[in-house]
DNA sequence: CGCGGGATTTGCT
DNA sequence: GCAAATCCCGCGG
């Protein structure tokens, strides 16, 4: 399956492209080796919806959401953690997909490194933290959640923050899951707009961040 | 220029 | 269940 061109990320407003996504394989190749998922779990973020970062304005931080559809996100949240989002919309309009969700398909060993390195240079009470993911336990844990599957895809806020999804080695194939059942429900974690039905998921995945 | 809140994850109670 | 981590940036003075 080819990388998904421009014309997928611009012909679907964001709460069908967050369902669209869903099965889509999400890929990062770089020196270190090449790592992807199969996303299972996405959040819809609307221009003119409360939780969205860009609901005020266009500012420094989240100015990439502004930006043409098949541009990459990344915010930092709580002191530590990143976040991935699809860009959607047209240029000038922040909306945006979050992937909350990867089901591990390539370099499963690189994101154990990964999330193993990321327990070392953090807080040093982690340090004895291992996933062992050569184990079902280990991998189910590589990826649910967002702040995870950036670590172990090995996504950079500095680097990956308003690059393009459709050019370079890190972008999203077409779905390799077919013929799932969706669940929509609302999202994760928020204070303002809690009541929204923008989350979606695939019934039954064993890859779903908890909650 | 300082204050505070945030689309999370984790280990311990 | 809950607090900690201790950053980035938006916002108010």
């Amino acid at each position: 399956m080819e990388k998904l061109p421009l014309d997928f990320y611009q012909s679907h407003d964001t709460l069908r492209l967050a369902q669209l996504l869903l099965g889509c394989e999400l890929v990062h190749e770089n020196l270190e080796g090449i790592t992807a998922g199969v996303i299972v779990e996405t959040e819809a973020y609307l221009t003119d919806d409360p939780a969205c970062h860009a609901y005020r304005r266009q500012t420094t931080r989240n100015a990439a959401m502004f930006g043409p559809a098949g541009t990459l996100y990344v915010y930092q949240i709580y002191n530590h953690y990143n976040c991935i989002n699809v860009v959607t919309g047209p240029e000038g309009v922040g909306e945006a997909v979050l992937i909350r969700a990867l089901e591990p398909t390539e370099g499963i060993e690189l994101m154990g490194f990964r999330r193993n390195d990321a327990f070392k240079t953090g807080f040093e009470r982690y340090r004895n933290n291992t996933i062992d993911s050569s184990s079902a336990n280990g991998q189910r844990n590589l990826c649910n959640g967002p702040g995870k599957l950036t670590i172990a895809m090995g996504i950079d806020r500095q680097k990956h923050n308003s690059s393009s999804l459709t050019t370079g080695e890190l972008f999203i194939r077409g779905p390799v899951f077919h013929d799932f059942d969706m669940v929509t429900t609302t999202r994760i974690g928020l204070t303002r707009g809690a009541d929204l039905p923008y989350r979606f998921y695939i019934s039954g995945n064993r890859y779903i961040s908890k909650k």
